[in-house]
DNA sequence: CCGGCGATGGTCT
DNA sequence: GACCATCGCCGGC
């Protein structure tokens, strides 16, 4: 069965974040790299950061270069570097001037399986678990920061296979110690969970 | 399996 | 000069 690779709509990402949040899993992240190979993966975890007022959302602090894009219009990519070493990224949404958006947490390979083990060496569990470890597995990083994910190029998102069976859970977001106690605690992070049976 | 800790560089003060 | 939406290593159980 062939993975479904027809980029989501601006008007997807042009709703309110925690509903685009949820709507993302089990969509597909895709990846046409420059030698013409296709990479794509199923999301099974993300994270809204929803505006001016969610004080772990990196637009709280204000408008600056690097938080630009993520005051943009919707559909775009946030990407940026964090500890020094890792890339992490995001899909702006919402409206235009309004900071907010998705970060990827984590995927599982659809196609491409084997470059993405070349691309990140380590046992396959550790794969893409995690936002640093799946930009490495599909060669995402700040080259592709404002990208515009419509467009079916290079990068963008794609509606998954429909799969009923797995059940949508939320919890805490994680690394944002920083943030106020009712922002640390809020249930913005989003995942995928194998039936109870 | 789990917790502590250091790596590492761009951004902002 | 501090902070940071993480990760892998190491040691202890």
């Amino acid at each position: 069965m062939r993975p479904l690779t027809k980029p989501l709509p601006r008007d997807f990402y042009a709703r309110p974040t925690i509903e685009v949040a949820r709507d993302l899993l089990g969509c597909h992240l895709c990846h046409r790299l420059p030698d013409g190979e296709l990479l794509v993966a199923r999301i099974t975890e993300t994270e809204a950061y929803d505006g001016p007022s969610d004080s772990a959302c990196h637009g709280a602090k204000g408008r600056t270069a690097r938080t630009d894009v993520l005051f943009g219009p919707p559909g775009h990519a946030y990407i940026y570097l964090i500890y020094g070493m890792y890339e992490l990224f995001n899909v702006v949404t919402d409206r235009d001037n309004y900071p907010a958006g998705v970060l990827i947490r984590g995927i599982e390979p659809v196609l491409g399986e084997a470059r993405m083990c070349q691309l990140r060496p380590v046992p396959r569990r550790n794969l893409c678990n995690g936002p640093g470890k799946l930009t490495r597995a599909m060669n995402i990083d700040r080259r592709y920061h404002g990208l515009d994910l419509t467009t079916g190029d290079t990068l963008w998102l794609s509606e998954g296979a429909s799969d009923e069976n797995y059940r949508i859970e939320s919890g805490p977001r994680i690394g944002i110690d920083y943030a106020d106690e009712i922002h640390r605690l809020a249930p913005w992070r989003f995942w995928l969970a194998p039936p109870p049976n």
